[in-house]
DNA sequence: GGTGAAACCAAGACCCT
DNA sequence: AGGGTCTTGGTTTCACC
């Protein structure tokens, strides 16, 4: 059997949809018995295709009703520093390293504009930045 | 009770780290009942803030070893167009209309330089694009 | 992959405060 | 309204085929 055959890859949907299907439900869904789901299931974990499974908040219920992207210029020596920096802020969902006169671009959630311009300045000490406010989400696409 | 008290957030907590853990251990976790907990997150789902339980893939397990953002700049009147386009896509994972220059925002996950071409090819029929590789992902948070 | 048994869990009814 | 207890039926887990 392989880790990515028609049945896995139906597992691995169903799992996107729902993390909380029971074995047996999707063992129907897939015509297995429920052991032999939850050993496919063991597998895909402990090769590292499922990461894990997590339950998808709406951040506006809690009050994140402001979503941007902040593009950070500065040094590649203070990337750790920022690294840490955020790690502690609720407001950063992701960092990446990208490629371009850009060093950094951060994924931001935050409650409100006062709390975007806290950050923004916490982050000037840092170097350049260029904030982009989001409209809206057209599109979220979340399963393979 | 709140809906946000201190015992919903560490339930909340939990979900996010294990959407698969089970009532008795999330129960046992915040010094509840089984039931209780089971009421608590029923509530929760009612009232949106969970919006649903996933699991997460790890792209690059299934071929998908390259990160990139697309910035689309277009008129309005073809954003209904991209997002129908992007539909049915599966490298493209979120459509974000922001403010600025740059009308929408794309995030990609290719398998190849070659793909994220192509893509890019079939969005120049739309606008003018502006891509940004990532090399790293320096944060990822998954909980509030 | 499937089967069967034991431990565990979910869901609902019911009670208490 | 929120939490606890109990019961029933479904589920998980493991050994074994």
């Amino acid at each position: 059997m392989s880790l990515l055959d028609e049945t896995n890859q139906r597992i691995l949907t169903l799992l996107q949809q729902n993390a909380r299907l029971t074995h047996a439900q999707m063992a129907r869904e897939v015509g297995l018995t429920a052991p032999s789901v939850a050993e496919r299931i063991r597998k895909l974990e402990d090769a590292g295709i499922i990461e894990n499974y997590t339950a998808t908040i709406n951040p506006q219920k809690l009050g994140y009703t402001l979503k941007a992207f902040i593009h950070l210029t500065c040094p590649a020596t203070r990337y750790k520093a920022v690294q840490e920096w955020a790690q502690h802020k609720k407001e950063i969902r992701e960092i990446y390293h990208v490629l371009g006169q850009v060093s950094l671009m951060l994924d931001i959630q935050t409650r409100s504009i006062e709390d975007l311009e806290t950050l923004v300045q916490q982050l000037s000490t840092f170097g350049t930045t260029e904030t982009t406010l989001v409209f809206s989400t057209l599109l979220h696409q979340n399963s393979w």
